[in-house]
DNA sequence: TCCCTTTATCGAACACCGTTCCGTATGTCG
DNA sequence: CGACATACGGAACGGTGTTCGATAAAGGGA
């Protein structure tokens, strides 16, 4: 993977010009990104420091500040160098249903390969040619089917506010309400036996409802704000009065 | 405000029982979140911090640990207290669009009200009866007019997620990609020059509903996320095949 | 009254964090 | 050969959440 020998030279290093201490990859914006993504990857977003990525990188937190300028650009990179894993298809507006679905399937997946990646994204936009792609795609998607303009030009934010939002709540995974830290599942059964605890007579529709309430799954829940947004999106469509 | 005295004694404290140092209310529960929440509105979350809290309070950090496990219980304690501020109205089915509108107004405004809490909000589930209250509420509203059950148990965790989600994008701001931190007007515009700056043969529709993009302010773009969402669960309710 | 346990408070310290300062190498150009 | 910009990294600064242990006050039997 991070081998020295490359494939235009053939050759492997000769002995002597190993070096004792630290055969580093030679410090670069790219180099520095690719290490703060294995530290996400490898120990999630709390564990990464600018300490930790020199060190991944076999040095010290300093002299990462000479290619970024603080933590917070290095992050933009790490966001905008997810942002471009995804690939758009052409777009077919006879089945835009079903391609923006997919798209949304898709983002979320790309977020969710990389570990906290999510927890970067909001309040943060792709400022490369990402976000113009990805802007462009929707205008020939919809605008074919009658969805007015400024619709689609919202839409846009929507759908990355969500799909972040989605994705920061799945990687944060739900918070103990006592500050301790313990297994989702038992954290939802302490909601699930309260909801339970409740009087009938003041609660009736929410407790008839309980097994709705905390039966769905993640993916069921992220498919669900999908379809609300596309049925929405539907009335404008077409021959909608607006 | 904080008066020592109080209406059921009727007089002022004698001269000579005041304390030298530090009048404080007594360390509790409550007093420390009321401290929590009012560091909150007036230095922001960035500058909550557990010695600051106890400063607030005339002593220091430490202290507070006896009273709370850590400082993301205070934090939950913090978001449960503002998140009770919202009432309910009666529901009336029969202007239930209405009613959602107002409701997410609502929620929004109580999170802009104290200032950063919308980035606590993420990932947290208001535990206490305030739940029950909500679910209930949406219950009594949207059964009548025929939305499924399952939809109005999902449709609690979306509206938390998206006002969230935009509330905390709101109090963020919007991050600079180089890590500066400009006024968000200048970030903006930073964005609509590259837009402008693209070549007119690839992004013709981008291009041309670059007004449309960078246009609507915050209102309109958190007006029309409920529009969409409302309209979604329209195609649920009454005569609609599933 | 004495004594012991529980409750409550807080100064000091620990192990981190992002960031800056400043000295030192390592080229490259004149 | 100097001079200069680039690249790097050790050490320090001021901050963070949290823990430890010493201390004080309050209650409750005997």
């Amino acid at each position: 993977m991070t081998d020295q020998t490359t494939a235009a030279e053939g050759l492997p290093e000769p002995p002597w010009r190993e070096r004792k201490d630290s055969p580093r990859t030679p410090l670069t914006r790219q180099a520095i990104v690719e290490a703060a993504l294995r530290v996400l990857d490898r120990d999630g977003m709390d564990a990464l420091s600018m300490r930790k990525v020199g060190e991944e990188l076999g040095t010290g937190a300093a002299s990462l500040y000479w290619h970024v300028r603080n933590k917070d650009e290095l992050l933009q990179l790490v966001f905008e160098a997810v942002s471009e894993e995804t690939t758009l298809p052409a777009p077919d507006p006879s089945r835009w249903q079903e391609q923006l679905r997919d798209l949304a399937g898709e983002m979320r997946r790309s977020m969710n390969r990389h570990r906290d990646v999510a927890r970067i994204s909001l309040g943060r936009i792709p400022a490369g040619p990402t976000l113009a792609n990805y802007s462009e795609w929707l205008f020939a998607l919809l605008q074919p089917v009658g969805v007015p303009d400024q619709v689609i030009a919202y839409l846009g934010d929507l759908m990355g506010l969500y799909i972040g939002a989605f994705a920061f709540e799945e990687s944060l995974g739900v918070a103990s309400p006592t500050g301790e830290d313990l297994p989702p599942g038992e954290i939802i059964q302490m909601f699930r036996d309260y909801v339970a605890s409740l009087p009938d007579d003041r609660f009736p529709r929410t407790k008839g409802a309980i097994d709705l309430l905390f039966g769905g799954g993640d993916d069921e829940r992220f498919d669900f704000g999908v379809e609300i947004l596309i049925r929405g999106l539907e009335t404008y469509a077409a021959g909608s009065a607006s």
